[in-house]
DNA sequence: TAGCACCTATAGCGTTGCTATATGAAGTGG
DNA sequence: CCACTTCATATAGCAACGCTATAGGTGCTA
């Protein structure tokens, strides 16, 4: 019945919480069998939690600590978007080894109320994002890249785990990673930023705006707004 | 609270099912609620449909009529890519104006066992990638193109649903949805995007600008121009 | 020792999906 | 016309669910 009887009971639930979502095999997950695991009464799950989710949640951050490590253990490559391609693979493998953990986190979609994981999980990306785009290696602003690549991400998952597993066919995988990186990356040289990619910075980049802008007026400013941010990007581009 | 005393019981269940689906809003939907609102009894419930996951079946069943009906409606433009983009958007259409009803076509994820539906989707999208595969215009298998697409194309709706109201931005989907359809098409759509390589390359670098201005706080501006100078740079950036 | 805050248990509420059993209606063969 | 089966619905209730009002126990500080 209950399992290391030493351990404070909040600790005992979360581990028992823990053990019942990684073991059971598709059917749902009870507080009493919770409770009873953890050798406690149904009042302790609430004082500690508030609610089942609030349990589940708790389970969940301890496991997405283990995904989180997982996703900054491997030192940067250099190569932003090779990081992200990491993220990516590294997230799915978490969903395939840990399903029902990956199903609590990121498959508990109602409408209106998203997963506390997935804001989590999008910063997370979202970073990686911004130091392509500081290398200047995306064609897209970070946030909205990282949302993008997270939902197929997710998508792809969720389609693995819902497959049988001899069928499960991880080139679905690598062939959307790819896809949704390659479309966001300015990989095949487009512009002025895209060349000195490697030794990016704000003046690189400020430089390769300035040029780019005077090369083809904007219409985003009016031209009195372009003067200034022009001077504005001058003395920016000329601090070093 | 019947509604439709001449009708059978069995399609009375199956509509009061389906409103009750439809307008649920966030709550789970209970049988007791059904039969109620059917004018029935809970066995009437069973004996037709066994349990409730089958009559949920049942209205998903013609609920997805409806869905491909809408795939299926609009006439082939000629152009296959571009008919799988529009059926893209009526997939995340339909999620969005029937949130619980998509939920529990493609939001109901248990391990190793994917909704009937998913695979009658997949076919669809098979089918016109296929007319895309012989007119030429795709660079991989048709099936894996179709299945990789779908995945994205359920995590970007699922996303969508995730998120308040007011707060969803339907350019995540058409983001990612060029983003596969351009990674799986043999469209030289870069080269084309060479053409207007000026503006592009003012896109790349203002976004590459923004990141790096924000990664490391320059003092060349003082915080009030800085304020304003990011919002030009993302009014730039965010121009498509 | 008194008081207080924290933690846990007893017991039970209301709801859930589902069913054992019985009753009514409708057809069929003698 | 009457049994007899078959189908469809209702009565009543079970076990399990998430959750909680209330109270008792524990350890700390005054």
């Amino acid at each position: 019945m209950s399992f290391d009887d030493q351990l404070p009971p909040k600790i005992r639930l979360l581990r028992a919480a823990a053990e019942l979502l990684a073991n059971s095999e598709g059917s749902a997950v009870s507080t009493r069998q919770i409770t009873k695991l953890a050798g406690v009464t149904a009042p302790t799950l609430y004082h500690h939690f508030g609610d089942k989710e609030g349990l589940f949640d708790a389970v969940v951050s301890a496991g997405f600590e283990e995904y989180v490590a997982g996703e900054r253990d491997f030192a940067p490559s250099g190569e932003p978007l090779e990081d992200v391609r990491r993220m990516w693979d590294n997230h799915v493998q978490f969903g395939l080894t840990q399903p029902h953990l990956y199903l609590v986190m990121f498959g508990n979609i109602r409408p209106e109320s998203r997963p506390a994981i997935v804001a989590d999980a999008e910063a997370l990306l979202e970073e990686m994002l911004n130091k392509a785009a500081i290398a200047g290696q995306i064609n897209v602003p970070p946030r909205e890249a990282a949302r993008s690549i997270l939902a197929a991400n997710v998508g792809v998952t969720l389609m693995l785990i819902a497959e049988p597993v001899e069928e499960r066919n991880l080139e679905l995988s690598t062939m959307t990673r790819d896809s949704m990186i390659f479309a966001v990356s300015t990989e095949t040289a487009r512009g002025a930023a895209a060349d000195d990619s490697g030794k990016s910075s704000v003046v690189v980049a400020a430089i390769a705006l300035n040029a780019a802008l005077q090369a083809s007026h904007s219409d985003q400013l009016s031209s009195s707004e372009l003067k200034l941010f022009l001077e504005w990007l001058h003395r920016i581009s000329s601090s070093s």
